[in-house]
DNA sequence: CTGAAAGCGCTTACAG
DNA sequence: CTGAAAGCGCTTACAG
């Protein structure tokens, strides 16, 4: 009878797996007790000589637990799904970068998802939820109108809604993320130090919670300054370079012919930015003798445009660590977090410069 | 008793979870034939009505299988490892969409990991590779030196290498790549056409099998056309828009006060052609008056850049797939594909112009 | 303190 | 063709 680590070899070319089992045998223990002493268990008093044993014929064989296993007894299987719209968007990335990192540090991994599959696709969506696919879900909120179907989600599964606050105010979303409108005020209140005093905003698509907050602490900071933002300057458009561009030639167009006009210009995110970076020379502005222009966020390529471009940093990556912690922690939902470590971050560079003498 | 669904709720707020021994009670048959009508095993030939039923039963009481369960029972989870060495690319980001809709597609899910870990970390080695984690590993290659050890790897657990062929002789390593020497060719020819004859390259790390790739198609190119790279116009660095700034500066000084310079630039990769745009102005040069500039890979913001960034696009998408569906299919590793679907495609922009009289 | 037993929720030879 | 039984590899009350 061949009870060796090798006899329950399956494909021939593969390394066989060793089970507890073979731990346990190779230590002459019970399961249970190696079960015990690898886990760390408290209650097991076994002798040290018997705990060495048992940790170094774990370590001979190479013994790593099956997942699959501990998934079904614990009803946990170690992955958090991360779901968010848009994959290529360097900012999603960050956010990604540190999410996988705590993950990782956690001994937890990530598995990707889409929002709009997960929103639209039933089979994908119920995989997710109530597969016991993964232990909790991270979602990428500030999306217009589907807060209802994620108060859903979260029902059956921990859910942690990070980039916008939750709208929805069920007992178990938690919502992470920063400090939108403080970002946009820094901003703001750079170019209101440049002398501009007519501003644009550049701004993302209406039902957007985050573009949302971000005009709120632009016209706030405005309004310190004895200013408003006027109906005329402000664009709506998506989050991306082809939103910006198309952005850009829209407001020269209204100010064809006209001296009176805005002098610098807020983009909703640095994608955007780069659109109206891109699009200001086709249009006979010169960045920043003609324009200034600023943006939210603070990518790998800002300090790298031509002229760099002025951007204010959010703590996404750090963002996205949060919103692992919490959704380990398993913290009473309902909860709204502020990622503000570190501060929103002014990262001034030669897209903005003072305003044109009038 | 209480054998309702309801009855193994376990978290008071959470909708507790449907077994298929709930579906087989509520269809009025044994669990294994649940299975298999569910499964859509042909040797059930159960009545249509029988069926119907335990279709039915599944759809109202909401079933999804336990991943956990079947994971154990199967011994594969439908998970698939996708290990990248820098998250923060939007190159990478391509392959991963790629990666990710395909396996959405055969209703399979991407776990993130990180190279260095993967390589370095040996905790994280092992319950990517042993633990059952995933059932197959899509590793970014290209990279010096770590060939060896996805040999290992691949040996354990079925991999697929992306982005680079193999070095590696091995069997069970497969690996699918794009046409880089043709891609890199397509460039080449292009500022020839345009009347360039003396052309620069700033490459990968010396190490990179890509940036070696890379250079072949380019040498070739200009050997066609009886010229040859010469060592002073090549400058190594690493992928990186940081990495581009430095090498043109670096070029720049080179050709400091000399009349004899390329007028032509091929940048290894987007992130560095970025770089380069972003340093030629403070380096004197006007692109494209002075100094022609075009790169490997088409991202989201080469037609935003300030000028227009000439690129070859590479299918990465697909490349991103294709991994996903070999490792899918299980396919006799040591196989080397390349994918060619679409062909590497010229995006001519206004980075590049007619070479300047001499 | 440790071991024997039960069980997590499935699927699949094996009987009937 | 269908059901009863076994078993995937673990962990954890429960006995001893």
């Amino acid at each position: 009878m061949d009870t060796s680590p090798h006899a329950n070899a399956k494909s021939p070319g593969r390394r066989p797996k060793v089970r507890l089992s073979d731990v346990a045998a190779a230590a002459g223990v019970s399961v249970p007790l190696a079960s015990r002493i690898l886990n760390r268990d408290p209650a097991a008093r076994a002798t040290e000589a018997t705990r060495t044993r048992v940790l170094e014929a774990a370590a001979e064989l190479g013994y790593v637990p099956n997942v699959a296993a501990k998934s079904l007894r614990l009803r946990r299987n170690g992955l958090i799904g991360l779901v968010v719209h848009d994959l290529s968007s360097p900012i999603h990335l960050e956010l990604m970068r540190g999410a996988r990192a705590e993950a990782a540090a956690h001994a937890h991994f990530l598995v990707l998802g889409d929002v709009d599959e997960l929103l639209q696709d039933d089979t994908s969506f119920r995989t997710f939820v109530s597969g016991n696919r993964v232990d909790g879900l991270i979602v990428q909120g500030g999306h217009g109108g589907f807060d209802e179907r994620i108060a859903d989600i979260a029902q059956a599964l921990p859910t942690v809604i990070v980039n916008a606050p939750s709208r929805v105010a069920r007992d178990r979303v938690t919502s992470v993320f920063p400090d939108e409108p403080g970002g946009t005020r820094l901003l703001t209140e750079h170019l209101l130090a440049l002398g501009h005093t007519r501003i644009g905003l550049v701004s993302g698509p209406r039902d957007s919670t985050t573009g949302m907050l971000r005009e709120e602490g632009f016209s706030s900071a405005l309004a310190d300054a004895g200013l408003s933002l006027r109906e005329e300057d402000r664009v709506h458009t998506d989050w991306s370079s082809a939103g910006g561009r198309a952005a850009m030639i829209e407001l020269a167009a209204r100010w064809q012919g006209s001296a009176d006009r805005p002098t610098a210009v807020i983009a909703g995110n640095s994608l955007i930015g780069v659109g109206i970076l891109g699009a200001a020379p086709g249009c006979g502005l010169s960045v920043p003798t003609d324009l200034s222009v600023a943006a939210v966020h603070d990518t790998w390529i800002s300090e790298h445009l031509v002229p760099p471009l002025t951007t204010v940093s959010l703590p996404l990556y750090e963002m996205g660590a949060l919103a692992v912690r919490q959704l380990l922690a398993d913290s009473p939902g309902g909860t709204e977090i502020l990622v503000d470590d570190p501060r929103p971050q002014l990262h001034p560079r030669a897209s903005t410069a003072a305003a044109p003498a009038r």
